[in-house]
DNA sequence: ACCTGAACACCGTTCAAGT
DNA sequence: ACCTGAACACCGTTCAAGT
């Protein structure tokens, strides 16, 4: 029965080298993506996890540009996965714009190299597509909403950009923040009496909440000036 | 008269490769990031600036992360030169946000690098101290203003460090923009209606524009938060 | 005390050569 | 048609050697 297919005899233990194709790179880059190593994603890398040759890359993207905005653009998808409108405008507003940012710090590498792009394919445009309709229902006029999902998808991707490179600093921004701390203890504090006193408490904000604090007040400006 | 001093024989010519001092190396660092070039700050670069070998910068700073962080708080530093508190705590908050943007953009590369890092020097120092002493005359109480502050530093820093990439992406992120128009006029209309009719009016909004606004929708969250 | 220069372990990318 | 591997022009950093 299965003796007119021969193939499944070195298959298994010899890597690929051959067949490589889109989906198995990006879904590699993924996995190498998603710890929080900084050069994660270099052709060297990909390729020995692919068992293939790092050049063998340009055979099936242009160049590592053509391969980061594949894969933002398959991060945002993924982050769309499940999304469900609610009645309330700011409600899907928030929802939409922290999966997407979520999705984006689960491959950190990803979201540094590739926020500040326009990927223009299908993960992208559910995004665009939902937030519009969102801030069509809060009842935006046109190039209001326009005006709105541009703000609200920048800072989005601005802040994402931002926090994915704190987690890859690792180490080095909890030690910043330990420094920062130590520092102004030795400050003036004539001179900078604010600051000196409030150090540490600004040192124990967390990027995360600091975050959403930020998009509840973004947020509230939106709804205020819809009531004008 | 001034042959006593024969040192100016030779010195015009000859690069100083000795007395190099941290002073002339930021100087000369910040001239080179005055550029959109991506790489300009690179040691060997700036040795070849200096007329130094690359390595010499190692008598001066640890790494090129110390470099990174002493050129940051003079570009905050710069930023805060002629200051001046409104008697407005919006106005002052927007100003401060805004000039310490446009100082980290005349040198993007040092804003691309740095803006997620804390200085722990003057320059900072002053900024915080005039963003705290702001919300303090607003009327936050000291958690609330710590908050608040925290909010509108990572949101001007963040921001800072996306457009700064813009910068350096140069002519590609022009392309993107233009590439994003017509690709989305070769998508289906009748899945994505509202990102296929608004995708020209999206990218028609500058980025400087756009983040003002989303200042503005922040600043306006704040206030309404104040009056609660 | 400070600068030099070779060396190391990395990058993305190109191109001639293999199969 | 696709993969390989040497090569090119870069990185930051270390360390022995110079002066």
């Amino acid at each position: 029965m299965n003796t007119e297919k021969p193939a499944d005899k070195t298959t298994a233990p010899r890597r690929r080298a051959q067949g490589l194709g889109r989906e198995v790179i990006l879904e590699t880059c993924l996995k190498l993506a998603g710890g929080t190593e900084p050069d994660a994603l270099s052709f060297r890398k990909i390729g020995r996890d692919l068992g293939a040759d790092p050049t063998a890359l340009y055979r099936h993207f242009a160049d590592k540009d053509e391969l980061l905005l594949a894969l933002a653009d398959r991060v945002i998808a993924r982050g769309m996965e499940g999304y469900d409108p609610s009645p309330r405008w700011d409600d899907s507003l928030r929802d939409l714009m922290l999966r997407t940012r979520a999705s984006f710090l689960r491959y950190p590498q990803v979201a540094t190299l590739a926020a500040l792009r326009v990927t223009r394919q299908e993960g992208e445009l559910k995004f665009i597509e939902a937030m519009l309709a969102a801030l069509d229902r809060a009842g935006f006029e046109h190039r209001e909403a326009v005006l709105v999902y541009r703000a609200c998808g920048d800072f989005m991707l601005a802040w994402t950009g931002f926090s994915a490179g704190l987690v890859l600093l690792g180490e080095k921004s909890a030690q910043d923040d330990d420094a920062w701390v130590r520092s102004y203890a030795e400050v003036s504090a004539q001179q900078y009496p604010l600051a000196v006193a409030s150090v540490q408490m600004m040192a124990e904000v967390m990027d995360e909440e600091n975050h959403r604090f930020a998009l509840d007040l973004l947020l509230g400006g939106i709804a205020a000036r819809l009531e004008r």
